[in-house]
DNA sequence: CGGAATCCCATGTGATACTG
DNA sequence: CAGTATCACATGGGATTCCG
């Protein structure tokens, strides 16, 4: 951990031939997808319980209905939260992660950790 | 690691209350942060050495200059990668990672992982 | 060589209104 | 309750041209 250029991690260069092809990037991709303005968010929240649609709403301070709804429907479609339809009157769906959804909090939660422990050295 | 709900990393939940306030969500702004097209992939470039302008700007399959300029503005703007100008003639600038965007190529190397351990369970 | 300036288009996001 | 539909706007991003 000396600051030199040999101890990147061997992961993140292993796949990189040169030119590097931005499809090849997966990395690239999982972030993007996560990078957008909610999908993190609702994947913490459903991380600590299973949430309604408006239990989501309110917790989400400032998203609109499009976006919780397009948001949910994004995670639902990359196989990283369920969405469960109890057929009751009125209707009540529910949103939670799956295993994989659950699983991705571990790597997720190593980045909070850099976050929380160097945010003051972060620009803005 | 039975899927139940009390395994979440407590630093994920450690700072949220409810409602959550977008805005006290950092790790998403990082997530914002590095989800664009170009950060992740110009952060990993640099992180096997350093690199001219240029050289980037090669390597990087379908960027334009443009994007290249502003991607490396913002991440130096955030201390993630140094610029140094070379006044030669033609002049000559290098980039390279700041030791705090070294430091974070160790948790996004977590992700890298888990991505290329899950590829296949991720919907498209 | 390493950009900056301009133009244009695609996508992300919010507001509002409506519905089974 | 849990959405959908429509509109409007900001931002992301590429192509092209010009410059010290």
């Amino acid at each position: 951990m000396s600051g030199t250029h040999t101890d990147v991690p061997l992961v993140l260069t292993h796949e990189l031939p040169r030119p590097v092809p931005v499809a090849d990037c997966q990395v690239g991709d999982v972030f993007r997808r996560l990078g957008d303005r909610w999908s993190m968010l609702v994947l913490v929240l459903l991380g600590g319980r299973a949430h309604r649609y408006n239990e989501l709403h309110r917790a989400i301070e400032g998203i609109s209905q499009r976006m919780l709804t397009r948001t949910l429907r994004t995670l639902e479609h990359d196989n990283l939260v369920t969405r469960t339809v109890h057929p009751t009157v009125p209707p009540s769906v529910e949103y939670d992660l799956t295993p994989l959804g659950r699983s991705l909090l571990e790597p997720v939660s190593a980045l909070a950790e850099w976050v929380l422990t160097h945010a003051d050295e972060l620009g803005h």
